[in-house]
RNA sequence: GGUCCCAUCGUCUAGCCUGGCCUAGGACAGCGCCCUCUCAAGGCGUAAACACGGGUUCGAAUCCCGUUGGGACCA
């Protein structure tokens, strides 16, 4: 059994759609699981529509996954000259030939068949012509595909899939421009780097008789195929951009934890019984070909949140802090240049991540311990009853009067301002809430204390005071 | 239009291959309760699905056929 050697095959033509990322993932935990290769290979022939930026769009997206590739990226544009050797053996063993038909003269052929009830495929005219080359036309090279008998995929995820090798016309290989056809050069890449397994979308399903005809004119050896199943949008339809948040690098800009995305992503079409969640080890140990579902899966931002939530809540609070502070630049929390004292960041970070589910809701809920002042609600206003008073003003002494200024120290005030008061914890606690924050609801009161420090907190606490009389 | 794929709670799914353990399990979202200084988090509970129709079988979510519905590819 030779090592399992996989691939992930993009074409650089936008950016990298979740969808990729996840056929990445699915090849790069098996390739792991195997302790085989995972070969990242850039198909760009498409040179109209391949750009730079996709290409760099791709790498950012993989690595910001956490998806290392053990070789490439290798480009196609650089193996040209494999295409057309391979072609030409194709050509010289007669089980190619070029074809000199024109976009016209197919389309007007097209429609007859069609009007004939015909299946719409290539006749193959161009395989028994003979004399002279029309000279004002550049050929196509085409595949001389067998028109009897039946090709079989033995799919690792969908089972046999049989196909009538009559329904199949002589494709294309290599256009006028000399540059290979998806097919054709994802062969003969696949084959000379040697992939034992081709996972990718199913919308490849039905090219694949075609490839593994392909494989066998070339002399090579079919890889194994699973096709997974497409991912879909909130509606069951087909992803794409009117989707929203559809590019990897959009969930990074929204505040997702790529261990989040990772999770998330893989239980789309994956399982492993009851369980949902997977540190990355332990996906790679149990991710297997036989646990993938066959029908398409619709996305479910609402879980994915949930479990971006939970990474949140499971992270090092060191980390989460770095991965805050470009969200709190962008709130104009902090500036440019300025960094948050880190021991005060860890605390928000703990304070805060119970109870969000993104970074930006992180930084949101930071404005209040941040801002000089924030707009006061109308319901905690409510909360800043005259008869308080007496109870706020006996915390400002107790804040005041504090050695240190700890939760400790200041959970021992606040008992002893209750017992003063008679009044008990609800009573003032949420008054005193309101009066710190604005809102009602926030952090534990003495880690809002805390996070805001002594003197925004008395400062807070007189300024409620005065709203009290 | 042809070919191919798919079909379990609203969503992701377990179970299907190797029928009985399924009065169909888990998770997200929903709802309720508990905890509680609020909101969360957490805990407990609740509602919610085998697309339909035929077979096969003592017995079918599970096997077979068909229908319907989605999707992909080729145009």
């Amino acid at each position: 059994m030779s090592a399992v050697r996989v691939r992930f095959a993009p074409s650089p033509t936008g950016y990298l759609h979740i969808g990729g990322v996840r056929t990445a993932l699915f090849n790069w935990l098996f390739a792991r699981h195997e302790k085989g290769v995972f070969v990242l290979r850039i198909e760009d022939t498409d040179r109209e529509r391949s750009t730079p930026e996709a290409i760099q769009a791709i790498l950012d997206g993989l690595k910001w996954v956490g998806l290392d590739w053990d070789e490439g990226p290798i480009f196609q544009t650089d193996r040209l000259p494999l295409y057309k050797e391979h072609a030409g053996r194709l050509l010289a063993a007669g089980k190619a030939y070029l074809c000199y038909c024109t976009e016209e003269e197919l389309e007007s052929r097209r429609q007859a068949a069609l009007a004939r009830k015909d299946l719409p495929k290539y006749d193959g005219r161009c395989r028994l012509r003979s004399g002279p080359a029309p000279s004002d036309s550049s050929p196509v090279i085409r595949f001389v595909t067998p028109q009897t008998g039946q090709t079989t995929v033995h799919d690792q995820i969908k089972g046999d899939v049989v196909f009538d090798n009559s329904q199949l016309d002589d494709l294309i290989i290599v256009r006028s421009n000399g540059m290979p056809t998806y097919n054709f050069g994802a062969v003969v890449d696949d084959a000379l780097m040697n992939i034992t397994h081709v996972i990718r979308g199913d919308d490849h399903l039905n090219n694949t008789p075609r490839q593994i005809l392909l494989y066998q004119a070339l002399g090579f050896e079919p890889p194994r195929f699973g096709h997974l199943s497409m991912i879909l949008g909130v509606d069951k339809v087909k992803l794409s951009k009117r989707h929203g948040a559809t590019s990897v690098l959009e969930y990074q800009e929204a505040g997702y934890l790529p261990e989040a995305l990772v999770n998330y992503l893989v239980r789309l079409g994956w399982s492993f019984g009851d369980q949902e969640v997977f540190a990355l080890p332990e996906l790679i140990e149990k991710f297997t070909l036989d646990h993938i579902n066959k029908s398409p899966a619709a996305l479910d931002p609402e879980k994915l949140l949930w479990l971006n939530g939970y990474y949140l809540r499971h992270a090092d609070t060191k980390r989460v802090g770095d991965l805050l502070i470009p969200f709190l630049r962008r709130q104009g929390l902090l500036g440019e240049q300025e960094t948050s004292d880190p021991v005060w960041l860890e605390r928000l970070v703990r304070a805060l991540r119970e109870r969000s589910r993104t970074l930006p809701e992180m930084a949101e809920g930071a404005a209040l311990y941040l801002r000089e002042s924030v707009a006061m609600e109308p319901e905690a206003k409510k909360l800043l009853a005259a008869n308080l008073r007496p109870a706020f003003e006996k915390l400002v002494t107790v804040v005041e009067q504090g050695t240190v200024f700890d939760h400790a120290t200041l959970e021992h005030g606040f008992k002893s301002v209750l017992e003063q008061t008679g009044l008990k914890m609800k009573d003032l606690a949420q008054p005193v809430r309101a009066a710190l924050t604005s809102r009602t609801a926030s952090p534990g009161i003495f880690e809002v204390m805390l996070l805001l420090g002594r003197d925004r907190t008395l400062t807070r606490l007189r300024a409620a005071i005065d709203l009290m009389s």
